[in-house]
DNA sequence: ACCTGAACACCGTTCAAGT
DNA sequence: ACCTGAACACCGTTCAAGT
């Protein structure tokens, strides 16, 4: 019974514009405005306020990541944690300028919802599944943090590593314990060292 | 050989205004600048811009977590671990809107690598160290926005956690594993959720 | 060096008026 | 309902000029 759109731009076309203007460094509702062909204050049909843009923005990328991998019967759970973590890191790390909104926004949205559900499935028992959110999460924002230092597009993941390493100049009087690690902290933004503390957890977990 | 100070106010009072400000819910230029009594150029000499004042608060926040925890000897090293997380979060907890400046900042500045140095000096090696780094980080930032949707100050915690669940209104025929677990959800954002996590990273680091 | 006053180039949001 | 044009109340930062 709904008529056709009234609207000029449909709303999903408005939120492809804010990702790409959070990704090029500056989300404004003007430039916003501009991107999609209205004048700012037209964007208030649309959404409340800008808030609510990032709000929706961050749902929709939490759903990018395929939540049908912690489903698959075949493999063991932990596999299966580990598939989806790493696909929600690869996704999210595509856009590091939005991470700290999903953070502080999307984790009560409806996908964040589906994420927890699905994540019972496979988890033995709540605590373990927001144990879980926590470390991915907590290295997601972390590694995005980072990743805003370099350009856009980063340079690929060993490059990143070994310009951390060239940067790193301690003083072995004053932190020789750091100074031994250096290699090692240099690889803390890796997918090694993230899937390594993600098996460390999952081991925890499984012991409890 | 240092003459007596020029400047009006001490730069530690610029950022005593700030975390004020950041606390009060905005911290912008010209409210910091009416605080300390000055004009808001005149806050250009003391930081070369708003993202400096932003990093050097994360940093003196940091410290206030006493980091003398790490090295009592007269306890295990899980101990140690337990009470110096334990403490930084409710040092960050006590400001939750600048959290998110210190996952973003601070852990390149120079008290995040004396943090780094005491855990080195209580954990196995430095991928454990970071793992936990992550996760209890990433523990206090989901908390932290949390924490912001209360008012300032925030009710205690167990009011918190009831409020919280009473919010909860989640549909059994959807998320039927979600349903089940909603006291355990509703708790996510509490100090034992934090200890029991804490615990399980610990016991997956040490069988490693 | 430190500071003021004033300006520049922006913001998010609101709202009467048009279609 | 959707949109424009214009305004309101802000921003961070710069800079000549004063001390």
């Amino acid at each position: 019974m709904t008529r056709g759109p009234r609207r000029s731009v449909h709303p999903d076309a408005v939120l492809d514009a804010a990702l790409e203007l959070i990704d090029e460094g500056a989300l404004t509702m003007r430039a916003l405005a501009t991107r999609v062909g209205l004048t700012p204050g037209a964007l208030y049909t649309y959404f409340p306020d800008r808030s609510a843009i990032v709000t929706a923005l961050a749902d929709r990328l939490l759903a990018e990541a395929d939540l049908s991998l912690l489903d698959d019967p075949s493999l063991p759970p932990h596999q299966r944690v580990e598939n989806y973590s790493l696909a929600l890191r690869e996704v999210l790390l595509a856009h590091p300028a939005a991470v700290p909104a999903i953070l502080g926004a999307a984790f009560n949205g409806p996908m964040a919802l589906r994420v927890g559900e699905s994540l019972l499935g496979v988890l033995p028992d709540a605590r373990a599944t927001y144990t879980v959110m926590v470390y991915v999460l907590g290295a997601i924002a972390l590694e995005a943090a980072d990743l805003e230092a370099f350009g856009t597009p980063p340079p690929p993941e060993p490059d990143r590593v070994a310009a951390r390493r060239a940067a790193l100049l301690i003083d072995p009087e004053q932190f020789p314990r750091t100074y031994r690690e250096l290699d090692t902290i240099a690889a803390y933004n890796s997918t090694g060292q993230f899937r390594w503390g993600l098996h460390r957890v999952l081991a925890g977990l499984s012991g409890s």
